[in-house]
DNA sequence: CTTCCTTTTCTTACATTGTAAGAGTAGTGG
DNA sequence: CCACTACTCTTACAATGTAAGAAAAGGAAG
């Protein structure tokens, strides 16, 4: 009648243990990340774990499509301007990332190769294709956000949770007097904000010319 | 007298250690790399090799330093402009790291922190600050350009080898009858470098807006 | 309740990994 | 010959992914 457990053990699933995963990345980094030490987690063996998922990597996998799956909603608003639209599925597509930045080297590290994000492109295509795109460009266009996003996300994330404690933010304590420019230009913080939503403006309001009609 | 090995064991050094760490590396993956193989890969037991580097993670970051090295000797030409050179600084970033695809998870991975790549900036920033762009403006266009190949490069290279063999390039074969747009678009073949070139092109011209002076 | 069946969990076991500790070996200078 | 350094190997251990199958926990049917 009491609580079986502290930790709510009851009712294991596979979203739960998806959930645990992306924890403890987050916490630990994926490289900490150890079938038993997740099933600790949740308070089980680690081959009960192989109920819910067939290997580690099928995880990772898992893992990598929840991520992703939040980006389906950013379909475009009523005379949204394809630009616009762009802007703010890059800007999903990179709160989606720093959301889990413990994921992050498992999903740079892997073709997302899932039906759904199939999906995602080809629907990305129809729209831009609306907006006066060949399909090629059209591809080239996404691609190059989407590869934008991913690597800045990386370089943002920074080193995984983890690590070397006494260099993180490695850059953020360089001499001044040896690399002046540089100390300068970090002065005035990390503003990695305001850096993703230049580049990824500059980029966006390049494609314009890029358009067929 | 006679050559000792069939393999060129003689005078095993940290050079090679590293050669043979990388050119592993894009053969089946760093996943698969292990001390054990590695060491036999040079006809070495497993703890020779920590004779040559302190452990794994640092062979890791000497793999990613190599890489990154390679990027020192594009200075600016004489009377080049400043947009030229950046496309070439990213050119050159692509080719450092599409020579060894197999090492780009572990870079994209681990913040470059080394030495030799803080100069790299410092020196990036000197030029462009002399093409009129302020410091931190000049940070923002250097992280912009170095993140946006960094994800191309990883999404050009793809799955590491090793992976599933079934679905490799898996865009490659989508249904045209479920996904016309994305067939289409790919039909033209996979043009990673025009699609490249575009898109760091699209990028530094963008860039053109944000000088000073 | 008992019996059977399915779902979920645990126990054992093994090959592979990184690497600590230290022993062997080779070559070099005295 | 000795001592010393540079290099390599042997052995050992804890941690990992996961195969094989035993145990337990429900639930449905009698």
């Amino acid at each position: 009648m009491a609580d079986r457990r502290a930790r709510p053990r009851a009712g294991l699933t596979r979203e739960r243990v998806l959930d645990a995963a992306l924890d403890f990345a987050d916490r630990h980094g994926v490289a900490a990340l150890s079938m038993r030490k997740l099933g600790a987690e949740l308070d089980v063996e680690a081959m009960t774990l192989y109920h819910y998922v067939p290997n580690k990597d099928a995880l990772f996998e898992a893992m990598v499509d929840r991520l992703v799956q939040s980006l389906a909603r950013v379909e475009p608003g009523d005379g949204e301007d394809w630009s616009a639209w762009l802007i703010r599925l890059g800007g999903a597509f990179r709160d989606a990332l720093l959301a889990h930045p413990g994921a992050l080297p498992v999903l740079a590290t892997r073709p997302v190769t899932s039906g759904p994000s199939v999906e995602l492109v080809e629907s990305a295509l129809r729209y831009l294709g609306r907006a006066g795109f060949e399909p090629p460009r059209a591809l080239d266009v996404l691609n190059a956000v989407m590869t934008f996003v991913l690597g800045h996300a990386l370089a943002e994330a920074g080193s995984p949770p983890g690590a070397d404690e006494s260099e993180v933010d490695s850059l953020a304590n360089v001499d001044g007097a040896d690399f002046p420019l540089l100390a300068l230009a970090l002065s005035a913080g990390p503003r990695h904000a305001e850096r993703f939503a230049f580049a990824l403006g500059t980029l966006v309001r390049g494609f314009a010319t890029a358009r067929s009609r």
